[in-house]
DNA sequence: CCTGAAACTTAAATCCG
DNA sequence: CGGATTTAAGTTTCAGG
């Protein structure tokens, strides 16, 4: 079985900094918390291992790399059994534009994101990519104005 | 004036590889680019200095942590104008367990994504905070049944 | 489970060709 | 930019409480 893991106030702590900069050394961790390295590496150890922490990331700007445009895509699917459901999200993982795809509840069934350059890559994927798939019923795109928050804090 | 800064394909090929594991060292970096670690180490500092690398830092697991539940709750606003839409912005960024914000195009002004425990913790949300602001007309939750793909590589 | 320090290992940064 | 050097630093371990 799993290792169920709670995380105490330390552990939260540390993750907290590690999340805003995962540069950080154990040292400086250690010094902002008030608490010697040794447990902070061991804690830290314990989260990888874990799956608690499961990337160190370089997080990019997409405006600063020509990908600023981010269209919310809504699609539903014709038929919904198993089958096509995997060969739909295996298409999903092979696009790497689209950088996220959630399995929703209400009107539709999937949210997609898609970061590209602008308009006339956004049609060009909607088109040519998504329009190739062969199991769409229908779809809807939102177009995102600005970024208002995007963080990756979840512990806090 | 701003630095343009055109990345090429060193470019590019080194934020793929810190995008999955910003641990990696230039070593490895240079060696995996059949590259030397000079250019590597420049170019690594040219584009954090430059903002195309914005953050290091680690990603969490949200269902490791307590925070399995993803919810999408769209917003529109009475008031518009700049003063109302203000307010509303600094008491979304000062909610911890709203992760994201965008403004968007369509019948709704604002897609929230909120990070929570359970069905629970989502409604005392809701209704405890979300609910105390004033300038609220209408809203709409979606929930995330299931997460198919969450990336955060924009470089590939 | 933590402290503190030591030992070890490794990467960052520089310099010269 | 390649390659090696050097210096600096971080990680990991261990005894001891």
């Amino acid at each position: 079985m799993e290792t169920p893991l709670v995380l105490d106030e330390k552990d939260m702590n540390i993750l907290k900094l590690l999340q805003q900069d995962a540069k950080m050394t154990m040292r400086d961790i250690a010094a902002q918390l008030n608490m010697s390295t040794t447990p902070v590496y061991e804690r830290i150890r314990k989260m990888e291992q874990a799956g608690i922490i499961k990337q160190y990331a370089a997080i990019v700007d997409p405006s600063k790399i020509g990908k600023g445009l981010t269209v919310l895509c809504y699609i539903t699917l014709k038929e919904h059994n198993k089958k096509y459901g995997k060969k739909f999200i295996q298409e999903i993982l092979n696009f790497p534009e689209i950088t996220e795809c959630l399995n929703i509840s209400g009107e539709f069934d999937f949210m997609i994101k898609v970061q590209v350059k602008d308009m006339d890559e956004y049609r060009e994927f909607y088109v040519n990519k998504l329009g190739e798939l062969d199991n769409l019923s229908h779809t809807q795109s939102i177009f995102v104005i600005s970024v208002i928050k995007a963080t990756h804090q979840v512990v806090y």
